[in-house]
Parts: structure tokens; sequence; C-alpha cells
DNA sequence: TGACAAACGGAGTCGCGGCTCCGTATGCTT
DNA sequence: AAGCATACGGAGCCGCGACTCCGTTTGTCA
């Protein structure tokens, strides 16, 4: 068997990853995914090889800080779903998603633009929309949400959140909310003109995804 | 006085810019504006220097384009404001457009990315959007949209449908189709749980854009 | 039909941004 | 304190895609 692992790391090491992931963190959010690695370095007060060394791809710096700053929301919305309330979770679970892109142009991006489906191991976007989905559900069982919407319409409906989060990054802040605000009416199980077309679950679109990725 | 104009163009050129904007218009359907110079050269049949020369940059190609393309959508909007039924012009015009995003992704990521105000001197997108407010005034005024909404959030509505194009394009063409009919019952007047935040107009909005643009 | 302006083609340039390479510095272990 | 693995920095590489330049071809007009 292959020698195994690791005695920990350097302390400099450890200090200097710990910092890119805050410059990151901070410059990623401001400028979304158009900030450049050499910034994210600089920021840090480091060199692009340590950058590099530390995340060996744009990408997998990106995933790191998504990942850390989507934790708690998780946690909320795996909470959630024991709600007594199921409409009501429903709707603060995706409010507070919401405000999460609002407040990071880069997840937003990474939301709007890709959703891309094959992420990291742990698969927190992956997870995210499952709760989601199951919320959205739990909400249609309560009568709390119209019959006709499946959970492909749920994850495209946080996808053009996420979008609007760059529109209103351009022009002005209220925008999302006012956007969040007409998408759940038109979520109420009240207006409800039938949605034309067939519903898909999370699996069809994993499948769709990779055909066309595929190409 | 500048010795002014222009004998008519050789009978090659004309031909030349003829089928590059053809050429144009398909690429640009087919894979939006990821679709590049050299391509559209090779699917006329032409150097990419003759590209060049009648379309001096890749943005004024597009724009071409896209012009091109709008001109009876915008037809149609102007005619609609005079419709007696507002709500029902202001829906049809609103589909009529998603489905012109739908059929041309290149159309969609320019609606969606930048929807751009300073375009070209006829400033065709302007128009649309401001056609489609006064359509959206009007239907307000019958009491067939909910009073809340703004101009601003129907530009950005629009650009989101853009948005949804290109998820459709990615995993199911039927979303477009479902995203649209979920932002139509969410504009109706019954539901209106009131939107947050105050109103914009287009001028706002062009001087909002402005502003970030001068950074 | 000759001559010349107009137009053509496409190899090559250029800027950008992600990423690599390697000579130097630094923390850890003995 | 010496030695070595680990980590650092940042100049430079490389691929990509918009755009240019100039030697050649072609339409037009006298």
């Amino acid at each position: 068997m292959t020698q195994a692992s690791a005695r920990r790391p350097r302390a400099d090491a450890q200090r200097n990853r710990e910092r890119v992931l805050e410059a990151a963190e901070h410059l990623f959010a401001a400028m979304g995914l158009a900030a450049q690695t050499d910034d994210v370095a600089r920021e840090a007060g480091v060199g692009v090889g340590t950058v590099y060394r530390h995340f060996p791809t744009k990408r997998l710096l990106v995933e790191a800080v998504i990942a850390r700053r989507t934790e708690s929301l998780l946690a909320a919305a795996r909470a959630a779903i024991h709600d007594p309330d199921p409409g009501e979770a429903f709707r603060r679970t995706f409010t507070r998603g919401a405000e999460l892109l609002g407040r990071n142009r880069a997840i937003a991006e990474d939301v709007a633009g890709g959703m891309n489906l094959p992420a990291l191991p742990p698969g927190i976007k992956q997870a995210l929309f499952a709760a989601l989905s199951e919320l959205a559900t739990r909400a249609q069982s309560a009568g709390q949400l119209r019959a006709d919407v499946c959970p492909a319409d749920v994850v495209m409906l946080v996808s053009c959140v996420a979008h609007s989060v760059e529109l209103a990054h351009r022009f002005d802040p209220g925008l999302r909310r006012r956007f969040v605000a007409l998408v759940l009416d038109g979520l109420r199980p009240d207006v409800a003109t039938p949605l034309p077309g067939h519903r898909l679950d999370l699996d069809d679109l994993h499948r769709l995804a990779a055909r066309r990725g595929g190409h």
C-alpha cells in the first residue's frame, strides 16, 4: 500500500491558505468571477504561485469559497423541512437563499451561469436544491404552493433570481427583492393558470445536463 | 464641404455583405455569442478580412443581426398599443418577445447580459422597451396588470426570460414557456402582495446604468 | 481591353488571463 | 546549528479569440 498521509502542514502554509480564502471571499463577493487570480494573490499579500499551490485551479478556489459561504444556508434549509408551516418554510428559505446570492456576486454568477451539476464531492449545491425541492413538495401537499410547478422549475427560478442579482448590481439593488416578490406571487396556489409542458424532477435535470454536456 | 458619398458598392461586396449577415444569423441563433468571427467567415464562404470590412467589430455584426431579427417584433409591439384589450395586448407582446428570444440564442444573451442601453443610433432595443412599458402602463390603467410593477421591473423580467432561454437550451426547451407563464401569473392584479422598494422608470434605469458604467 | 480603385483572403499580431517553473526563502526536526 | 523538505514569489508561458495588414484578385468604367 502507498505511504499514506500527511503530517500537519507548515504553519505559514496554513496561514496563507486562510489569507487566500479570505481575500477570495472579499474579491469574489464584490467583483464576481471576473476577479482574477492575480488580484486575489495581491489582496492576500501572497504570490500567484502560492494561490495555485493551495487551489490548483481557479474553479477549485471558487468552489471552496462557495462551500464556506453556503454551509449555514444548507443547515437552515434542512431544518426548515420540519417546520409546521410548509408554505412559510419554503418562502423563507427561498428568500434567504436569494439574500445570500445578493450578498455574493460570484455565487450568483455561478448559480446563474452554471448551476453546473458535477460540483465538488460534498455537492453542496445539489444538496441545497434537493432540500429546496423537498420544501416545495411539502408546501404543495399543504396546498400552499401551486401544484403544477416541479423541482426543475424551482431550480430555474433560483437561477433567475441569481441573474437578477447581476441586474440589481448594475442598476438598482431593489430590483432583486422586487423580482423575488413577483416570483413568490406567481407561485401562489390560487392564481395558477396551468403551466404548459411537462414536469421534470432533479434527476431528469441531471440526465439532460449530461446529454447536452456530452454534446 | 467634404466630397460626400458613395457610388453604389461593387456587386461582389454587396453579395458578400448579405452572405455574412445570413451566416451570422444562423450561427448566432444556434450557438449564441460564443460563435466566433472566423466561424461566421467560414460559414459565409468568405475570409475574415471581408467580415471585418463590412462589420468593423464583432459587436457591430451582432447588432446588425439583432436589428434585422427584431424589426417585426417592434412593429407588432407598436401596433398592440392601440389594442382594445390592453391586458391581452401586453401579455401577447411579452410572450411574442419571449418566443423571439427562444429562437435566437445570441439575442437572448445580449438582452440577458447587457440590455446595454447605449446601442445603435436607431436604438431598437430602447424602442422595444419603451413600447412594452407603454403597453404595461395601459394594462395597469385597465386594471389588468398589478399596479405596483414599474417599467424597470418589466425590463428586468424580460432580461430574466432571456436568461431562462439559456437554461432551456441547456436542459429542456419547455422551461422557458413555464417561466413566462409563472411570471405572467405573478403580474396579475389580484395576487399582488405589495412589492418592496421603490418604482423606477426607464429614464432612471438609463441614469443608473450610466453612473455605474462610469464607475 | 486596359487600368485602377475597390474588395478579397487569411496568415499573423496582440492583449488577456489562467497557469507553470524554478531559484530562493523559511519552518521544522535532530 | 545544520540540513532538508516544504513553501514561497513572480517572471514568463501558452492558448484563445478579436482584429490587422498587405499582396493578390476582381468588378467597373472609359
